[in-house]
DNA sequence: TTATATACTGTAAAAATATACAGTATAAAT
DNA sequence: ATTTATACTGTATATTTTTACAGTATATAA
């Protein structure tokens, strides 16, 4: 792709920054008011260029008629921006604004089942699952969770990420990791809830 | 939001589909002629009542001028469709299309660095890093790797993902599993083409 | 039965818009 | 020294486009 000059890269610019927010393109007279341009062809003379490097189409004869077709700044692809969760501070909702560390670009059906959010990980309890420190579990909030599954759960003032095992009121939460123990819950003591259960891991590498 | 009749619902859904392919929105005339309409009061009634119930706005005085507000059939989120590469056989390009086992809808900006296809891992030769059998690994195409990245490595008649490291004509590609061995290359006996590095992994639980 | 809403045709004019043509100026390349 | 590319001004006009106004027809509700 051919390079731009300066003032083709402005008029790209803008006309993708009103594509944005009018949902149709410019005249070039509002190209020309907003880059102090005293006469149409001034603008018109930009936007053949930028046809010919092959950044627009102009369709002739028609008003507004420019398509962008190489975006010069990367426009995020409109998937969902999915927040990741670092540490949770005990008593805030997980997904309180203050929990978000940063959010991922993504698509919230990437994998077997829709997620919510992702849970950056704290610890090496669950390295043998292959799940290391900073990793990323995508976590789908839910209660319905079966034994063996993945979970996020919240006790009194701390959340974890283990293997769920329930029998009546006992339940276990497990690492992955012989140097960690098995937590042992009774749940008529304590109270546990459980968040969500992972169904897929990302780790930016 | 008001329910629509079936004309303003072919007329909302032209100016979308309009829109989708060439960038901008319709004119009153290019309704009339998809809808058969033969007055262009006609499109310019239905459009009245889509801006009155809400789905558009109209900019009055512009040419084109229609932003569309509530979309009445949900856009999939435009994200790409990206290749899970599974066995690639000797010879065969890695992207060649019957190389390709499923496509994972999801953003390539998603990682630090923009990437093009997933590799999914055969064995255990990786383990210690934390990447198991069946994870994808993102893979960006590029020869230019540093020692200590890892990357895609296509020999004689494999391909394989290791941690590599150059010196001169020596080429060593490490496993991080301490029962898999080192493999040494001498670049002037055997090739060794780069076909990319990690940039990223996903584990679909 | 008389509104009221939907769904148009047909015409026309004003305004918006694209676009051609004739210039000017400047810097870099040949 | 002359061409070439960039970067405009200024004017004019044909065309596109919006948009108002005057009607027609039909179905539904009051």
């Amino acid at each position: 792709m051919k390079e731009l000059t300066k003032q083709q890269s402005k008029v790209l610019a803008f006309v993708e920054v009103y594509l944005k927010k009018t949902g149709f393109p410019p005249t070039r007279a509002e190209i020309c008011k907003e880059l102090g341009f005293k006469s149409p062809n001034a603008a018109e003379m930009h936007l053949r260029a930028l046809e010919k490097k092959g950044y627009i189409s102009i369709q002739s004869g028609s008003s507004r008629g420019i398509s962008i077709i190489k975006s010069q700044q990367s426009f995020e692809p409109a998937s969902d921006q999915i927040p990741v969760i670092g540490l949770v501070a005990a008593g805030s909702p997980t997904l309180a604004e203050e929990n978000i560390e940063r959010r991922i670009p993504c698509n919230p059906s990437m994998f077997s089942e829709n997620f919510d959010y992702f849970l950056k990980v704290k610890g090496l309890s669950m390295i043998e699952a292959g799940i290391f420190e900073d990793d990323l579990v995508a976590i789908k909030k839910t209660t319905e969770v079966k034994n063996g599954d993945l979970v996020v759960v919240r006790l009194e003032d701390e959340v974890t990420l283990k293997y769920f095992k329930k029998n009546n009121h006992n339940l276990e939460l497990i690492p992955a990791n012989k140097d960690f123990s098995t937590m042992k819950i009774d749940l008529r003591e304590q109270e546990a809830f459980v968040e969500g259960k992972s169904v897929g891991l990302l780790r930016t590498s």
